[in-house]
DNA sequence: CTGTTAGCGCCTTCAA
DNA sequence: TTGAAGGCGCTAACAG
């Protein structure tokens, strides 16, 4: 039903061929005609469409998006920072929530194939296991070798063959960073909120975390980790477990600000002040992490210039497959303090 | 670069129909070919080029989104539900981020029918100024008139005349709703914080709030509205700026979950408690309501539900544009109490 | 059941 | 400076 530049041809009295060229503007045509081709296109409301053109340069301006859940703050962050450099290159940001289900991450691949992506952006942690590294290797292989564009952001490369630009976060050394300041603070037994288990980013931040005490000679007490997810409902949880457990803890560092948030409800519910009684500290530095009261000491992830670094990576000079570490910067506010004496 | 269904036909020694039919699955094929092509298929790892399709069907399988700013949890929310609904089948969601800005809404709009959009949601409040108004009129008959269905969400249709489905969020009742509840807790001097200037839903929550006020006869103090936007920042501004005009209020009601979080901030900053002092209200009920001690009271609207809805206006029988109005519910929890004695 | 043909909308030679 | 012709990858008739 749309408008083709055949009809807008017919209307201004020309070849298509000329329309085509005005439209393009790379070769010349004289003003008089071009201001006809306009004017018809104008009256019909003519949009050239992407698809045949797409058809002819194989190349279509879309950049896929694969993540968990983009209404999660994390990814949220990371994404408008893609949408919009995306956008600055006249290129469309698919965004596709995956729900951190590898099948479905799969199939959002090959749905993004088949639209012939320029590039595909694949953001979060990605799942430790040695079949999900051997299929996204392939994966990954496949989508290059048919042209695509392949930029992991928030996860390491999937192996030492696997093609692709990385855009790193460095968890562990943010989470040392965090787990350091805790420690000088005065902490010795701190508790830890873990992520979701067999993902990238859960491990790396708690080795940042037992890296820094064994580096400073804590000792670490197994019986203060407790296993979550990135939500806040595990930050509840995980401080009632260790409540419930008698376990004494004078600080509680969580995989990221959600937790955190979840911890400090729940230890202000069992009537212990943050951070008088307890210390929480969070990751990421959502925003989010200044509306909890006392304002989260957390770790700052830069999530939107993360974004538009993957989208350079992807459209930048492919000579070689860069991989950037993003630094990331410890940011103390009020939910940290030294532990009560005694 | 990526291989074709010709080369399918070839390795498997029959002809591209063939390969075709196989693909789509709608016509009669021997057994003994199909194997042969499925295992091409494999080997080649093929993929159908959508755009080829697209240009055959003019259907793209594409549903643009555009909305202010995706990293914002109410936008997040809807964009969810959106993209849930759209991947049930098999369709791929494009967001964009236009920033409220309705130069770029209206550039999205046009790249989306370049790219043969199924189907555009435009979400979020419009602006209210007639040359808006009149443009994007235009631009909803133009999409429709190409054969792009239109739904609005979250804002109401633009006139009478004017095309495509809407998904409206009752915006003045649940503000309505939150003040009775204010009103009823023996609040009488209650500040408003307004969204942004002249969008619609800014005017409906206002109106909703001025309403209940009429309607019990509580007599309106126009010093105590103070304008802001939908984000943190202005919820702060706005309580430091009632504080320095030293106005009297025993409760805040905020365009938003964010502008509550920033009023119970600034309020915590100055030494008021809440609710014992001063009791502050929300609305949206944002996932963050509940990271905000103490935890907002507010207006729970269905976000993913939304989402899910324009999807289904957009893709279910067309014969009519409906119009769907979505309840909103008053959700009392802690920010909220009888102002103090005296 | 399978192959051949034509054409979706556009751009890019090649000629004029 | 402009027009005519062919083809991008695929599918829907139409034959066989």
């Amino acid at each position: 039903m749309p408008v083709t530049l055949v009809e807008v041809a017919a209307r201004a009295g020309v070849s298509p061929a000329t329309v085509s060229r005005v439209l393009n503007g790379n070769y010349p045509v004289a003003e008089s005609t071009r201001q006809r081709v306009q004017e018809a296109v104008r009256e019909l409301d003519y949009v050239v469409n992407a698809h045949a053109r797409a058809l002819l340069h194989s190349t279509s301006g879309i950049v896929g998006v694969v993540l968990n859940d983009a209404s999660d703050p994390f990814f949220a962050g990371i994404a408008r920072g893609i949408q919009g450099a995306a956008a600055e290159t006249s290129r469309l940001s698919v965004i596709c929530n995956s729900e951190g289900d590898p099948e479905q991450e799969f199939a959002f691949l090959e749905l993004l194939r088949g639209h012939r992506a320029d590039a595909v952006i694949l953001v979060g942690a990605a799942p430790e296991d040695a079949e999900y590294l051997v299929e996204a290797t392939a994966r990954a292989k496949g989508m290059l070798s048919h042209g695509t564009r392949l930029v992991l952001c928030g996860r390491p490369a999937p192996g030492e063959d696997a093609p692709g630009a990385v855009v790193e976060i460095d968890n562990a050394g943010g989470s040392a960073a965090i787990t350091r300041h805790l420690i000088e603070l005065g902490h010795r037994r701190i508790a830890y909120i873990t992520g979701p288990d067999g993902r990238t980013t859960t491990t790396s931040r708690l080795a940042g975390f037992r890296a820094a005490l064994a580096e400073t000679g804590v000792e670490p007490v197994p019986d203060l980790v407790v296993h979550g997810d990135f939500s806040r409902q595990a930050g509840h949880a995980g401080v009632e477990r260790l409540l419930a457990a008698d376990a004494e803890f004078t600080a509680v560092l969580a995989a990221n600000d959600l937790v955190a948030a979840g911890a400090v409800h729940a230890l202000r519910a069992a009537g212990r002040r943050v951070p008088d009684d307890v210390s929480v500290a969070g990751y990421d530095d959502l925003p989010t992490a200044v509306d909890v009261w006392p304002n989260l000491t957390t770790v700052h992830v830069p999530l939107e210039e993360i974004g538009r670094m993957a989208v350079e990576l992807a459209f930048g000079p492919s000579d070689q497959d860069s991989v950037v570490t993003v630094p990331t910067a410890l940011v103390v506010r009020e939910s940290t303090a030294a532990p009560a004496a005694g």
